[in-house]
RNA sequence: GGCCCCUUGGUCAAGCGGUUAAGACACCGCCCUUUCACGGCGGCUACAGGGGUUCGAAUCCCCUAGGGGUCACCA
């Protein structure tokens, strides 16, 4: 393949929607695989949606999915400007250009008129559909005058009246639909911007766009594209319509209902590469049995034809399982650079050993946003029942937790160095003198210091992290229940 | 409602006329083990339904059902 030009489009509401990613990220890895070029164009023809700051969120969300851009708003490129309402004039010509060749027309309906019309046909059971009044009541010449004049009107794609339109995508072969079914739509707005259809057929145009990536949602007015680029006689680029991420079988994923946006998954810890690599696998797969990818080794998989056809759901769970996997695989200094803004959360700044708790926190990370309660109890140990000692599977009972607690308090306090070594030393010395099991020693140590059934890392690493005089009133507190 | 699209385990999915229908997540066992994890081993569960075509259909065709999308001067 040769020159591919991709671009990801999108409209700029605040935050990125994880549907919207994916599509950036396909259309990223499509033109990174074939050492083509990448485009960022933004698409703000709505005025009344504008949301300030929003193009900047675009920005920063791409950037934190490692995603560079090689044409753009902030970076320029020979195809500019990149935002869409820079490019309003541009529009304009091309529409008219259509209306010379009779594949468009001139319209004086207003938007009240036309909605109570809509509202009728509603009412009538029927589906409301542009008659193309202005069409045939109004001539061109006149037409253009009134336009000359300043009056309201908007440029309307004129769809013929019978025969059928189609169009061929990539991954769902060609879809055709009766003209019939088609409503002129408008491609020049009363503002002057180009509504979302026109825009873009213009500028993959204009920017020399071979494939275009988008959401299924586009599917059904494709073919009117079509009858667009074949009026202005240009190639068609690629189509690839994407499925939806859904949150489950009827629902897309949406923020309204509380579904997470990436910014969401980034504030509850989960790592950026590890989001990436998950939602890259909803709905598109590299026919092997591989899950864990780097970005180098997604750009060389990616292949449109693992793209699915049908809808997926984001599953937390799935991602859960790629961000420990991502976790398990980090520098130990990267982990606890990640790590200690949320221990320092349960802990205090800087608190505990935190190379220690790093090297027992890193294999039981899933989210980091779990981690404040996997060690809260360092700070302050958890309030707990004398039942908690006993425990079957260590063979740890009230009265074996006693003698434990009794034994080990005397061992530690004659303890000068307070090392890993040194306690687990100390401690493990005492199973076989005492004739009990290692865990019918351990078991009662661990409970005493955290007040908890699990914890991250055992008696011994948690003694450390205590140190010597917390470790012992701790142990003492607990004898005392006994 | 019209039109378009989709349909393999709970979830992501491989599969492109002949397979014991992969793999992963989740779940359940067992092993490892000072708890919990990690790791290892094993298990559970699927071709939406019905008709064809074919020696042979998850794979091709038709119908039905279910789901999604779309019918804006929003994208």
């Amino acid at each position: 393949m040769t020159n591919v030009r991709t671009r990801f489009a999108p409209s700029p509401t605040g935050y990125m929607h994880i549907g919207n990613l994916r599509t950036g990220i396909y259309t990223w890895l499509l033109a990174r695989h074939h050492k083509g070029t990448f485009i960022l164009r933004i698409e703000d023809t709505d005025t009344e949606r504008e949301v300030p700051g929003a193009v900047e969120k675009i920005y920063e969300a791409l950037r934190l999915a490692g995603i560079d851009w090689d044409e753009g708003p902030d970076v320029g490129g020979d195809y500019g400007p990149y935002i869409q309402t820079q490019r309003k004039h541009l529009y304009r010509p091309y529409a008219e250009h259509l209306v010379d060749k009779g594949a468009a027309y001139y319209c004086f309906c207003t938007k009240e008129q036309l909605e109570e019309r809509r509202v009728a046909a509603e009412a009538r059971g029927e589906t409301f559909k542009y008659d193309k009044h202005c069409l045939h009541n109004v001539p061109v010449e006149e037409a253009k005058k009134r336009v000359a004049a300043g009056e309201e009107h908007v440029i309307r794609q004129n769809v013929p009246a019978e025969g059928t339109a189609c169009f061929d995508d990539v991954i769902y072969g060609r879809v055709e639909v009766e003209c019939a079914q088609l409503d002129d739509n408008v491609l020049i707005k009363a503002d002057g911007l180009p509504t979302y259809n026109f825009a873009n057929v213009v500028d993959d145009h204009l920017m020399r766009i071979s494939h275009v990536m988008r959401g299924s949602e586009y599917l059904s007015s494709a073919p009117k594209y079509n009858l667009l680029y074949q009026a202005f006689g240009w190639d068609i680029p690629q189509y690839i319509h994407l499925t939806q991420v859904m949150r489950d079988h009827t629902h897309k994923l949406s923020k309204r209902h509380g579904d997470p946006t990436f910014e969401d998954l980034l504030n509850m810890g989960f790592l950026s590469d590890a989001i990436v690599n998950y939602i890259v696998f909803v709905g598109w797969n590299p026919g092997t049995n591989q899950e864990l990818f780097t970005r180098e080794e997604l750009i060389d998989a990616f292949d449109i034809k693992g793209i699915s056809k049908s809808d997926s759901l984001f599953d937390m769970e799935k991602l859960t399982w790629y961000n420990a996997e991502y976790v398990r695989r980090m520098e130990p200094e990267a982990y606890l650079k990640e790590a200690n803004s949320w221990l320092d959360k349960a802990l205090g700044e800087g608190r505990f050993d935190r190379a220690l708790l790093g090297r027992l926190l890193q294999p039981r990370t899933e989210r980091f946003d779990a981690l404040p309660a996997m060690v809260d109890f360092l700070a302050t140990p958890d309030a707990y029942d004398a039942e908690l000692y006993i425990n079957k599977k260590s063979k740890s009972t009230l009265e074996s937790s006693k003698i434990a607690l009794e034994t080990s308090i005397a061992a530690l306090s004659a303890l000068e160095d307070w090392s890993e070594q040194s306690v687990h030393d100390a401690l493990m010395a005492l199973p076989e003198k005492l004739a009990m099991k290692n865990g019918q020693l351990l078991w009662p140590v661990r409970i005493a210091m955290s007040g908890r059934l699990s914890t991250p890392g055992g008696a011994i690493e948690i003694a450390v992290l205590l140190g010597k005089d917390e470790t012992l009133g701790r142990l003492a507190k607990g004898l005392s229940m006994l």
